[in-house]
DNA sequence: CAGTGGTCTAGACCACCTA
DNA sequence: AGGTGGTCTAGACCACTGT
């Protein structure tokens, strides 16, 4: 016999969602965690199946409940997962995802060049992190990454031992700097590779490189890091749907 | 007392969303002109209101149908407005959008490619007209495109002068040959370009260019047109939003 | 087996649009 | 006023999952 509290004019499989998804936001349930039935929440606040499925595809659809048929609708485990698998093909011959090993080449604390000062909304000559990282699959490179971190908020990275932690870096700025990751705009464009990123790929001058260029933002959409990254167009493929 | 034809193991809304799709792809009515009413279609199939609902839906999130409340349901306009500005900076300095020139290099009748037979979902060997274009801002070459079209549907484009037409050429498909592209999804990748396309496009040989491969579907889900187009990375830009 | 989500029905009433 | 899509009900039966 629950109320569901948000505006009246709405439908009622609105309200439902807005109710579910502050439960969900208070944590009532956790990642993973199967929330009531469709006939328990139906009798919890008495309404009728398909108002309470209607509610639940809408989280669904939000990417927040997973339906499991025969099992129940679970609360989605948080995977901010690397955008990786959407621009290159880091596969096995199976067709088998995979996330390639971290190799940090070096981690200083410089001051930004103008363009990094600009995408990270930071005053020209602001303290920065400058890091560069390669991804290998295999021992063999395949993403040459230039990473920029304002120091303000990343400082805890200077005097921790990265070699330690594992490949994605996003869970070391949660846990060591306390920084979410919680979207990003990315920009992308080719060129041949100079002999820097070459020596770094292992490719021939010359060859074809995808160049990707990142900004991660936290919730309150402020800039968090710029990255550029490079990989050997053979290894990229991106896929689209028009209408 | 109308018969859904398709795979009975299908549910019902599933039939009719493919059923309508047919009809859609056979001009059983024009783009901004309505379906029947929710009620007509449910005593016309046999089929309660919900059912026809969730039929509708899915063609409604697919971007085919769109509601409005009070007045009925219609054929979305197709305005396919040309992918390409997603992904090449045709503009001028002023920012303005333009629509390449068109110059049309060859057509000709010719057997598939096994690569090409199977993109189209058609047999090795069928018969398909390929087409070489060119695509021109201020007189200077920008993209290289490779065309294939399975001549069962588009013979009448070799009794065309194509020369006399406009740059587009879904508008001549759909006027010429009574195919109507609904969607399509392109794939994008990157290499250094060979003599041919490197002479076509008027960069040294060797320059990163992008490549774009597209596949072009009907309303009903049926391949139209394949095609690989080449630009120079310069003029290339992407841009995602990543949740 | 019992319990879950997935499909489907045959209505009712409402909000909105057109005339 | 009459017709449209939008919301909602109170069920039934099915397909799938676990024990």
């Amino acid at each position: 016999m629950n109320k569901l509290s948000s505006d009246e004019r709405l439908p009622l499989y609105q309200r439902l969602r807005d109710s579910l998804a502050q439960q969900i936001a208070n944590n009532r349930w956790r990642p993973g965690e199967a929330i009531p039935t469709e006939a328990a929440l139906s009798a919890e606040y008495c309404l009728s199946t398909g108002t309470v499925r209607k509610a639940i595809d809408l989280l669904v659809s939000d990417n927040i409940l997973e339906r499991q048929q025969g099992r129940g609708t679970f609360i989605r485990r948080a995977q901010f997962q690397s955008s990786l698998f959407r621009f290159f093909r880091f596969q096995t011959e199976a067709g088998e995802r995979r996330v390639p090993e971290s190799r940090i080449l070096s981690v200083e604390p410089v001051v930004a060049p103008s363009s990094v000062a600009q995408a990270l909304g930071l005053a020209a000559g602001a303290p920065v992190i400058r890091m560069v990282r390669l991804r290998l699959l295999d021992g063999q490179p395949v993403l040459a990454e230039e990473i920029w971190l304002p120091r303000a908020r990343f400082q805890a990275l200077l005097e921790l031992d990265l070699d330690t932690q594992g490949p994605l870096l996003y869970p070391i700025y949660e846990d060591a700097c306390g920084q979410v990751v919680a979207c990003a705009q990315e920009s992308l464009t080719a060129e041949t590779v100079n002999d820097v990123y070459g020596r770094l790929l292992q490719i021939p001058v010359g060859s074809a490189v995808v160049v990707i260029e990142r900004l991660a933002l936290n919730y309150a959409g402020e800039p968090l890091e710029w990255r550029r990254s490079r990989g050997h167009a053979s290894h990229f493929r991106y896929s689209v749907e028009i209408r």
